[in-house]
DNA sequence: TAGCGGA
DNA sequence: TCCGCTAGTACAGTC
DNA sequence: GACTGT
């Protein structure tokens, strides 16, 4: 009996080729995985974790049609090939984000069931010859036969490496179809390569001489990380040279920003972070670091200030069409200069982007020309861009999250100057877990007010119990935001900001309104609460603003707000040093909006 | 900006 | 293939 | 009820 659903088999990573048995190797495809059901005249196309793709992919779902089959599941992925016929995952986004199934492929590698038979047991062989005639019936197009690879597999995984693929997968030919993850499929990834910093190394133990691991690290924003240990890769002779240089750079202090946590001090010791080591690696751990390091040698020709982590994407960077389109003729800004801006900024920027909705205040113009504010996804395919569960914002394209460079440069590609960000993450979008007080002053306040007005802003909520920070606005005023617990819903922070207005406006009318509006703000700061409003957003930290110069939006440390000369005095040209991260301490503040602060404030 | 329909 | 057209937030607050 | 600022 066919069955309604099907677990697809799965491939363990390997390290190594093996040596024994009977293997066919596939290229890995940069693409989905894709099952499909046939039961009489009904198809229905599944994805790895079961979900119905039917209706993405109509064009898929009609040819599997066409077979004739009476019923069967096939497996295979669906990919889309680029103009040398590699398949490119960006482009298969981008072609299922645009309806265009028929510009995509399905490669087919299995047949578990057909026509009434369940074929698991069988030897793949026999799946796979059954599979290549029954697709016989077709010409290869919009379904094709995954062909095996002829050449040796370790010709194949080196292709595969040079070709900036992700490597190879095995299969044994007289393995059954398993519905698991399963040592019969195989997956032989490309190892990647960079360099490092050494900042220490370890003690020797047992016969092995001069030192046991090195201790790697990368910078980042101006600080070194540590990214793990090599402790295989030399012969006796370069374990003593590099030994010899190590020595000569001691030092007593750790050379890392943090402890490494794998390390004992006892054996370890610490050294000037001057030299630089060439390093494989299978992977990057998602702690961030690294998995099977080898060393492969030392880089005299670098300097160790320069190395950071490289990150496959910018292999995959974006196309910036119109680069040297003036957005800015205030300073003759390009849109290029803008992309770069973001591509830069994006370590630091990130943090702030990721997990909640994004809104996009887009000007394909530049600052001067005519601009529109951006919620949804609607048409616009940005690469790289995730996107939130419809259910979040009803009756609309779903709401886009950004949390990658490529989409962050993908974003100003599509003219999206400033980024501003939801006060709520996507996963508790009820719940905000910051609230924001944007300081709006009168364009001709001397700027000495703005900061006194902030300050005093400050000291209100340091009497109230809460911490909170800085940031410049890039345009008049300044923004401060107070981190939360994610506990209270949209109204009652909102009430509390309103509260927090109110009661400045009320004790120090001269300086400031709680009143929306020009007239109400002469002389004085409106503090806008309105920002902490469900709908509502404000400017994320780092975005740029769209006006002449593009300021930029810079978090900064609260001792520093009597330096601050004018809200928009950093701009995408002149930052401030990245070397410290003034709001590092913001994710680890969790405040609650307590009883005795209402109170305080006069709210029932 | 880019997708679309029409020329 | 080229060209012109068009969509793209949601509020509270103020007057 | 229209308009405004964000
Ligand atoms: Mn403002
Ligand atoms: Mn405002």
């Amino acid at each position: 009996m066919l069955p309604d659903s099907l677990s697809p088999q799965l491939a363990a990573l390997v390290e190594d080729i093996p040596r024994n048995g009977d293997w066919i190797y596939e290229i890995k495809f940069d693409g989905y995985r894709l099952l499909a059901r046939v039961d009489g005249g009904e198809v229905t196309l599944f994805t790895r974790d079961g979900k119905d793709w039917t209706a993405k992919l109509p064009a898929q779902a009609d040819a599997i049609r066409e077979l004739g089959l009476e019923n069967a599941w096939l497996d295979g992925e669906i990919v889309c090939l680029d103009s040398h016929d590699v398949p490119n995952f960006q482009l298969l986004q981008k072609a299922i984000h645009d309806h265009r199934s028929r510009d995509l492929v399905y490669f087919l590698f299995d047949l578990p069931f057909l026509n009434g038979s369940d074929s698991r047991q069988v030897p793949l062989r026999e799946r796979r010859a059954l599979l290549e005639e029954v697709l016989s019936v077709t010409t290869p197009g919009i379904l094709r036969y995954s062909a095996p690879l002829e050449q040796p597999p370790q010709q194949l995984l080196d292709g595969a490496c040079r070709l900036a693929m992700e490597g190879i997968i095995g299969k044994r030919i007289d393995a059954p179809y398993a519905g698991t993850r399963s040592d019969s499929w195989i997956k032989l990834k490309c190892r990647r390569r960079q360099e490092f910093v050494i900042g220490g190394y370890t003690e020797p133990k047992g016969s092995r001489k001069f030192f046991g691991a090195l201790l790697l690290g990368v910078y980042e924003a101006g600080r070194l990380r540590y990214v793990g240990r090599v402790g295989t890769g030399f012969d006796r002779e370069v374990l003593h040279a590099t030994y010899k240089q190590l020595n000569a750079l001691e030092q007593a202090k750790n050379p890392f920003d943090h402890m490494p946590p794998d390390v004992r001090k006892a054996e370890v010791h610490w050294v000037k972070p001057r030299l630089v080591a060439e390093i494989s690696f299978a992977e990057w751990t998602d702690d961030g670091l690294l998995r099977q390091a080898v060393f492969h040698g030392l880089r005299v020709d670098k300097p160790a200030t320069g190395v950071q982590r490289e990150e496959a994407i910018l292999a995959t960077r974006i196309k910036v069409t119109h680069p040297e389109r003036v957005i800015d003729p205030a300073e003759g800004l390009t849109k290029l200069d803008l992309v770069r801006y973001y591509e830069r900024i994006a370590d630091r920027m990130l943090p702030w982007l990721r997990d909640r909705p994004v809104y996009l205040l887009r000007c394909p113009e530049g600052v001067l020309g005519e601009h529109f504010f951006q919620k949804h996804t609607n048409r616009t395919f940005i690469p790289g861009i995730k996107t939130l569960d419809p259910a979040l914002d009803p009756g609309h394209e779903p709401l886009m999250v950004i949390d990658s460079v490529e989409a962050l440069a993908g974003a100003a590609q599509m003219g999206a100057i400033e980024l501003h960000t939801c006060n709520a993450t996507a996963d508790r979008i009820e719940r905000p877990d910051c609230m924001v007080f944007d300081l709006d002053p009168d364009p001709v306040l001397p700027w000495k007010k703005v900061v006194d007005g902030t300050r005093l802003l400050r000291v209100v909520l340091d009497e109230l119990g809460l911490a909170s920070f800085l940031k410049t606005s890039g345009g008049k005023g300044l923004h401060v935001v107070v981190p939360l617990a994610r506990r209270h819903d949209w109204d009652e922070v909102s009430a509390f900001s309103q509260a927090v207005a109110r009661h400045l406006a009320t004790t120090l009318p001269k300086h400031f309104s709680a009143k929306m509006g020009e007239k109400n703000r002469v002389g004085k700061i409106f503090i806008d609460y309105l920002r902490n409003k469900r709908q509502a957003s404000t400017v994320a930290p780092w975005s740029v603003r769209a006006r002449p110069r593009l300021p930029v939006s810079v978090p900064m440390h609260w001792d520093a707000l009597d330096g601050i000369i004018h809200a928009g005095q950093w701009t995408i040209a002149a930052l401030p040093s990245l070397d410290d991260d003034p709001w590092k301490d913001f994710g680890s503040t969790r405040q609650t909006l307590s009883k005795a602060m209402k109170k305080a404030l006069g709210i029932d």
